[in-house]
DNA sequence: CGGCGGTCCTGTCAGC
DNA sequence: TGCTGACAGGACCGCC
């Protein structure tokens, strides 16, 4: 599910949670994960205050007052939702399972195990490996000043570029989509023409993840807590996943490419090509 | 360094 | 109904 707005809200549902409580203890059900967990996990975690939950990209960070903080990557298909001790029944997929001091537990649940968990010194999270290349975040600001001298020095396509997040963090396959789209900008058109419109992609970035951001707090934050994705964003896409579907404003059928490796859609009458 | 393709893994769905 | 292949919201790695 993650792409920015579904971390920044299950980060929203933790931060009213976790702060203040301590891990009573942790379960490991299945190490391996994209990466093997951290070594010593458990006993890392173990009796360790939660001292702050904070999002960068894509990552949720738990700082813990021992000085670390754990790193949790959902991949592409990593939930984390709250249980009850009393009726907890491990689930196919259930990877980990945090154990908080007031008895609640957190499931990590991933069945296609892309997510990943690190343990780093908070002082030097920064210069982690996972986090040191990253790019700005689109939100609250984003440069486009910046935007624009990054896309000049590309020769390919926008749509792989705005998913680069060396460029720019939180944009997935669905809002790149969703983003050029409100743009009106043709997901094939070279990166460096675009350069001129850097104001009008920096705004469509920032308009429809603070929509998706803004609606999906009102369903997914019982993401966080419950055990249900109901595919709640479907309902305000534009173009994504709706292939030979008429565009919402002009009728012409959503078309569908393949950029990367990643399916791409639009509307080719309403994004022309440059 | 930029850009592309392959890869990790499991579940789901379209098509035969 | 059952099988097969394509595809899925991410990102690293290796290769040109």
């Amino acid at each position: 599910m993650p792409e920015l707005p579904e971390v920044e809200t299950v980060v929203r549902g933790l931060q009213t949670e976790l702060p203040g409580r301590r891990f009573a203890s942790v379960s490991l059900f299945r190490p391996d994960l994209r990466f093997s967990l951290p070594e010593m996990m458990e006993e890392r975690l173990q009796d360790q205050e939660i001292t702050g939950i904070r999002r960068r990209a894509k990552y949720i960070l738990i700082d813990l007052a021992s000085g670390e903080t754990l790193m949790i990557h959902l991949g592409m298909s990593g939930q984390l939702m709250f249980a009850e001790a009393d009726n907890y029944q491990q689930a196919k997929h259930d990877h980990v399972l945090f154990a908080l001091d007031d008895g609640r537990l957190l499931r990590y649940h991933d069945p296609r195990r892309f997510g990943m968990m690190v343990l780093a010194e908070t002082a030097e999270l920064s210069a982690h490996p996972l986090l040191a290349h990253l790019g700005p975040e689109p939100l609250p600001k984003l440069d486009a000043t910046y935007l624009a001298k990054k896309l000049s020095a590309r020769k390919g396509p926008i749509k792989p570029a705005l998913m680069d997040q060396t460029l720019v963090v939180g944009v997935g396959n669905i809002y790149a989509c969703e983003a050029l789209f409100l743009a009106r900008i043709h997901p094939e058109a070279p990166a460096f023409q675009t350069v001129d419109k850097a104001n009008v992609v920096v705004k469509a970035i920032q308009q429809v993840l603070l929509a998706a951001i803004d609606s999906g707090g009102s369903t997914l934050r019982d993401y966080v807590r419950s055990s249900g994705d109901i595919g709640y964003f479907q309902h305000q896409f534009q173009v994504y996943g709706r292939s030979n579907a008429p565009c919402y404003v002009c009728t012409t059928p959503i078309a569908q490419l393949k950029q990367a490796g990643r399916s791409t859609f639009y509307c080719p009458n309403c994004q022309a090509p440059l």
